[in-house]
DNA sequence: TCCATCTGTGTAATCGTTTTCAATTAATAT
DNA sequence: ATATTAATTGAAAACGATTACACAGATGGA
């Protein structure tokens, strides 16, 4: 377990010249160079971060604040953020907050700590006010989901429309009575998403049922099949879902299946996110596509430039609508 | 950002004796404990890690390297590894190796320099001597899938018995003609699974079709689609498949439903894992259920209890068959 | 030949903690 | 009141790197 000194004194040289030869080795002639790489070898050196870290004054960490990583639409965001990560010699600590306050404190507290040297933050549930106050002394950038009056940056896709897509697709293949299933209206998405649920509606003169709008508190499967049984308990039925989340919509077909409704005949569904799994159900789910992983390497990215003192600026990024079999 | 010094200077005391208000208030006095908090609380002093981590000697930062977090597998076990972590003031570095060497490099590194206390790898692909040598200088830890020559201790479960018992439940309802889905036979788990499956069919005296046996590159959903296909193909067909991954599984019961198979009267199919997806597809699937959560706390444990220079014994848990409705 | 310039290297300070050892103060026994 | 012991505190040395500054030797031009 080598160290510096111990290097500089094998090859005969100051440990100036040694990390020379690490960090900037035009700067260092020829033979010298080969003189201290020889004792780096014969010492079998690694030079330690915990002091370079020190001196720097930097972890080459980056802290991804994910809610929960039990939800694939987070997968496909974490490898965009990691790939961009390590191209610039950076790497990540994955933390889940599980909506938890407690270990939100917890991983706030690696940053204020100097553990990390910033955040992305993809929960909805965040404390706000807390992540407000962090971002006046570190790097901060929020990704999906953001809070409009805070002036952290963001990366996201444009919720309105992309909502408002999916709906219309409904309404052209002939659904008059189109259910939603959201997420709570305290996150941004979420009412985004309904206001492009309903200007859909509304352009096409339908009328807005509020017992077809289904509230869950978790986008996963189970707020899925829940959120179904209720839609069909109802004595006048919608023929159509728009789904704010897969996870959620595969829950409806699961219900469908179980209840031997046919999809899309009897009800056609359409979810939100293109998380791999939505490829894999019977039938196929169409869906709202996010580049999950691009909103990754953007949000990666945006940090890093912070990190470094640069001014980034929000981003909207494209989705896509994927038609399968469920419409 | 003030730093230890400034305290001390704040409160009249010496650097010694706010480091010990921090980490060892009871041989400090009332008051003088009193005049310290005060100035952190008035500084906003956070002790920074990078300077407590360079005097100790650690990081503690566990890696955990994954060979792609696409496959649910492996969320439990994290979600167990960072509970685990979090309890004892460790956090982790995840890390998706994608069966990459270059990748896989790049975070062994991260122990050689330090930025790591330990290894828990549950990268089957892992360069094997790699990390037997790095076992000779640092804690590391095997989960789910190991090296049998290496000393480097491992948690996991009796594959063999698992897979044995996942046929015989076949056998006994009666299928005399069982696909096996492996992956590669260089994979201990791999071979461990074929012999479970070899011993089931031997004990009912039925004969061994290598035909049956399909051997698949990766444990994902479209290699279960190829697998189904060749084996549909055949004009012998078998009447059950047993997978070993839940998600090849899940790729043949979507390429059942494709070409309109029933499952399970013509077609049963048996997974392996008991991923969260495993109960939603449609049927739901019947499958050998490992206790990922406790794979991950156990081995998180084994390691923090390596890296504080304890012993540790390796550790076998326990599966369990769970019938659901594709059986 | 001499001075100016450029290159390569070394000295020593610094980053922010923890902890050993010694010194001081407080508490107890005589 | 004094000697002895115990409890608090402080000074200074680590931990292992990076880098500003100074210095020496080489190079080149006049």
């Amino acid at each position: 377990m080598a160290n510096i000194n111990e290097v500089a004194k094998k090859a005969g040289v100051s440990v100036a010249t040694v990390s020379r030869v690490l960090n900037s080795p035009n700067v260092v002639t020829p033979k010298t160079k080969a003189k201290v790489e020889d004792a780096i070898n014969k010492l079998n050196y690694e030079p330690s971060m915990l002091g370079r870290n020190l001196r720097n004054s930097e972890s080459r960490l980056l802290l991804v604040l994910v809610p929960s990583i039990s939800n694939p639409f987070y997968i496909d965001i974490i490898k965009g953020i990691e790939q961009s990560a390590l191209d610039q010699n950076y790497n990540i600590l994955l933390c889940e907050t599980d909506s938890n306050p407690e270990r939100e404190e917890i991983y706030f507290d690696l940053v204020r700590k100097k553990m990390a040297d910033g955040i992305i933050s993809m929960d909805p549930a965040v404390n706000i006010d807390t992540l407000k106050e962090l971002s006046k002394q570190y790097a901060i950038i929020q990704c999906s989901e953001y809070s409009e009056e805070s002036d952290i940056p963001y990366v996201t896709i444009d919720n309105e429309e992309a909502a408002y897509r999916a709906v219309k697709h409904l309404i052209k293949l002939g659904h008059q009575e189109v259910a939603l299933f959201n997420s709570n209206e305290k996150y941004l998405y979420a009412r985004e998403r309904k206001q492009g649920y309903m200007r859909a509606l509304q352009e096409y003169g339908l009328p807005i049922h509020d017992e077809f709008i289904i509230m869950t508190d978790q986008l996963n499967f189970d707020s899925g099949i829940e959120a179904t049984k209720r839609i069909m308990n109802l004595k006048d039925r919608p023929t159509a879902i728009f789904s704010v989340s897969d996870l959620l919509a595969v829950g409806a077909l699961k219900e469908m299946n179980r209840t031997g409704v046919k999809v899309p005949e009897e009800m056609a569904i359409i979810g939100f996110d293109n998380i791999e799994f939505s490829n894999m159900t019977y039938p196929t789910l169409t869906t709202i596509a996010q580049p999950m992983y691009q909103l990754g390497t953007v949000a990666a990215n945006m940090l890093i430039e912070k990190v470094n003192g640069g001014e980034v600026s929000n981003t909207i990024l494209n989705h896509e609508l994927l038609i399968r079999e469920s419409t």
